[in-house]
DNA sequence: CTGAAAGCGCTAACAC
DNA sequence: GTGTTAGCGCTTTCAG
């Protein structure tokens, strides 16, 4: 193994095989203009001297990084880690580096020095992956439109002359509904995440939508706000069913609190899915083994950061070559409905 | 919100200003040799034009660039993102950027190319958050010792000469078999993960160990091989029992397979945990919300993270003002036993 | 095919 | 206090 710190400059190679830095530069470079034995020398005390281009003086003459950064929040949850795998894969793939940065809420609002410091370190794009909660978009109105790197974001509503990857949760809502009128419940619950969540809003409408076309009419009691955790879970089915005695089924809006639904219905003598129908959100790898099996809706946030990571390079490659600008467009995937044992009232179990 | 990619150039804001870069330069440094008229002069034109200095042109003058290089695997997994999620949080404390690298496969062990584009971006330092498995450490006896920027590591076993953080799994593992001693259990079997990992030889070990202090020999009829996923304990806990008829307790090497026993066992008819103690390893959010509840042994990525970070900087700093190497040395945290009602056989619910 | 000169944006060392 | 010169490691002209 031969590696030095950086240590060998491009100096030392010229000297060393008695060239100048140019034809060692060509030589990096895989210019053409260089002749075998040229090459071949240089090549040679490359090798020997364990010598590296430095990226940052690269970037510094050409303008380039080949560098995303990167904005995540929320990294110990298990939605924003699979996105960000997603997108160091992708990244990878394409030949970038990623500069990334935590925000450490994720309404965090003062985000201009996170800015700077990614556009100091000359980032070629930006992946917002924070997901839209509360006024934690409202600096998109005041972002100058002349900004040179592009940005894309994840998760939010999509907007005119932006560009958003995102998944559609109202669809995901519409199908856990649909799903459980299927199966022959007519009292269908929600527990939802934290209304300042665009997601969270998002997937109750669908619930709702969905409720209305089937002919039911909303009412207030049929639902109850989380946050998100297990704990929260707990307490709001507690509450859901005290408000809603006739309560046979619920939409919840992840599975961390399904599953804790699924212990208070256990703990209550309430059976799954005999007397309570449950239906979650995201397919979490342990979802397949709660008892009983949790149908949830799943979201492929690895495809997601995927899109994302190729759309901003597009962009970037496409603006350095001097090309007509690209159209902001928003990319929408649909989830898809995983059926477990959890929401089975009238059939067998289908996965 | 004024923000421009970089367009500004310390040149322009000079120029702007009347003064020389060298007075720009000092007055974004803050030193203290600038006439007070003259400062605010060059500040009110850094304001105005939107001037940010650019950290790739710092870093290549200084051979400092405030950047750590973060190497990773298995992002989607709870624990490598609870470390990850640590290891933001204290270099953006601590003033750092992170240039992040995920590893394809956690054994992956062609880690040149890797290094190799950390250094190209002259970062100060390496943190190297893969997991120990298999062969994927043999790289470090071929490292150079010469190699000018420090590396910390994590999850390993301590080794001379080079600086660790990790959790102390042996311990963890005696504290489950001691707890499930203390409760009344006597044939305690065991799920391990994959043996290839560093972190589920050490539990186990600590398992045996323990039951070897206590008087009862092993067999290895005791122990089946899981590989952490829930659908691997499923499997693990089926072999286990068919194995060792008399077992009554069960050690499980992470929350995830923990959780796939006590559904099998609830499948069967198995009472956890009057029939079955049950302790698993991680104490992820979701541990507490099992049912029953899980007992299981704490690990906090989130400290190691901060430790490893504070380490590489105090390391990084020291080298830097020309001070005497720090030597290295590693750092172990015990792990905490979390008790919940899944091992609670004669006592009432702590926790 | 190869080299010399200029410069990316910034700072260190030295003048005045 | 402030400006000048040099140069970090590299690439882009432009000569030859």
């Amino acid at each position: 193994m031969n590696l030095r710190a950086g240590r060998a400059t491009i100096k030392e190679v010229a000297a060393a095989a008695g060239v100048s830095t140019q034809t060692v530069s060509r030589v990096i470079n895989e210019r053409p203009d260089v002749s075998p034995e040229t090459r071949q020398r240089v090549q040679d005390v490359i090798e020997k001297l364990g010598y590296r281009p430095s990226a940052l003086a690269r970037s510094l003459i050409s303008q380039r990084s080949y560098t995303l950064g990167v904005v995540t929040a929320g990294l110990k949850y298990i939605g924003p880690s699979r996105t960000l795998s997603g997108i160091t894969n992708a990244a990878e793939e394409a030949g970038y580096s990623l500069l990334l940065k935590e925000l450490p809420r994720f309404d965090a609002n003062n985000i201009v020095p996170l800015f700077e410091g990614l556009i100091s370190h000359h980032v070629d794009g930006i992946i917002w992956a924070v997901p839209e909660v509360g006024e934690n978009r409202n600096w998109l109105n005041e972002l100058p439109l002349d900004l040179e790197i592009p940005i894309v974001y994840l998760t939010m509503e999509p907007q005119e002359n932006i560009t958003v990857v995102s998944v559609d949760n109202y669809l995901g809502g519409r199908l856990a509904l649909a799903h459980l009128l299927e199966q022959g419940y007519r009292h269908i619950g929600h527990i939802s995440g934290p209304l300042d969540w665009w997601e969270a809003r998002q997937r109750m409408t669908g619930w709702k939508d969905g409720l209305g076309e089937a002919g039911f009419d909303y009412q207030d009691k049929y639902w109850v706000e989380g946050n998100w955790s297990s704990a929260s879970g707990a307490l709001a089915v507690e509450k859901l069913i005290a408000q809603y005695p006739d309560l046979d089924s619920i939409f919840v809006a992840n599975d961390q609190m399904a599953l804790s639904v699924m212990q208070v219905a256990c703990q209550k003598g309430i059976r799954v899915p005999e007397d309570l129908g449950v239906v979650g959100f995201d397919n979490m790898p342990e979802s397949a083994y709660f008892w009983p099996p949790l149908t949830t809706v799943q979201q492929d946030q690895y495809t997601v950061a995927k899109l994302a990571v190729e759309e901003i390079i597009k962009i970037i490659e496409s603006g350095h070559q001097g090309l007509e600008p690209i159209e902001p467009k928003s990319i929408v995937l649909p989830p898809t409905l995983v059926i477990r044992q959890s929401s089975l009232r009238h059939k067998e179990v289908g996965q």
